[in-house]
DNA sequence: TATATTAATTGATATAGGTCAATGGAATTC
DNA sequence: GAATTCCATTGACCTATATCAATTAATATA
């Protein structure tokens, strides 16, 4: 549980009695390769932090194609943040890429810990947005880049997913086939 | 103010004396259609809020291309949120479409704000988890669908910016051509 | 180690959408 | 109300990338 203690510690000033009411809320979890966190159509109830492991996120439209929206590995949050925080079922399957161990809260516990410790309110608006400016440089990438600039981006902001997922996958994540990023990375050696 | 106050009391119970402190902090400011907000390469002191308008925040890559991140109009927060919050300069021009009215708040005062009155950090962690959920929304609608589904998504989850925005801005919006977007209009209408 | 599975690569072809250029209509501005 | 700027549309052509199919390489499993 350091990890995420230390992870708090880094975004704000929380005092030991706070951190150790959001500790008593969080249950660990395992999972292993290839299993589902989440998948659509449940009620979600919690949101995760990733102890150890490598997971991903991802939405699989009408004609059955995957559509990758995140990856999260060591001290990331990931959930489907729509359906916690708004209710309803969720839309994303959330699969281990390799065997994970994991922190989850539950919405109801969330909420306790904001309103005795509003640090954690402090927490996660930081968090969160951080979040969204990353989100932001996607979507600009998105907007501004080809399929080259869009990998190079990606390995250098996540240089730590780019070794971990295989090639197919982050093309998956780019939003191009794998032939296509296999074409551009061999370009990109010569 | 009014329309701020009520957006704020709609996502958090905040006192009056709470709001009196945030109302305290605000500028007032006008802007004429086709003026900038923002420019890049300047230091990033506030966050806005539209009273009155409606802008649009983009970027302009090395080609000179416009690449539109964001419309904001009536009761929506804008700003260049990275350099904002973590500092440097800004990275995207703010520019009127139409003559507009502003609140604006600077870096400290925000921070004030947060350490007197905490509920204010809850605001903005629920408005930045909403902006949070509609980003990696349009993220999805960009790796799952063609122009056509897109342009329908868009003006589903935002008909008053449809109507009030040129089409070839949206169609920059989305991430495809005037051209191409004109063609797929008239596609949907047959 | 052999076998099966999974991932990356390559070639050939198809297509959505980009780009360029021209036109006509709409909306501002003087 | 005339003139000008702005915007939407259309056609012709081009390009990046998707798709399909096959092969090789790498990885996991028996």
């Amino acid at each position: 549980m350091d990890s995420l203690k230390n992870h708090v510690l880094k975004l704000v000033q929380a005092s030991d009695e706070a951190l150790d009411l959001f500790a008593s809320k969080l249950q660990r979890i395992a999972i292993s390769k290839k299993r589902f966190l989440l998948q659509p159509g449940t009620q979600v109830q919690h949101e995760y932090f990733v102890l150890k492991g490598c997971l991903k996120t991802y939405y699989l439209d009408k004609k059955g194609n995957e559509h990758i929206i995140q990856f999260a590995i060591e001290n990331w949050w990931l959930g489907d943040f729509d359906a916690f925080y708004n209710g309803g079922t969720g839309k994303f399957f959330i699969e281990a890429l390799e065997d994970s161990e994991l922190l989850a809260i539950d919405y109801n516990s969330l909420q306790e810990v904001f309103e005795k410790e509003p640090v954690f309110e402090r927490y996660f608006r930081i968090l969160i947005t951080g979040a969204f400016i990353a989100q932001r440089r996607r979507i600009l990438d998105g907007l501004s880049l080809k399929t080259k600039g869009r990998y190079l981006q990606f390995c250098e902001a996540y240089p730590n997913i780019e070794t971990r997922v295989p090639n197919y996958q982050i093309a998956n994540y780019l939003g191009v086939s794998a032939e296509n990023l296999s074409r551009v990375r061999r370009k990109l050696k010569s």
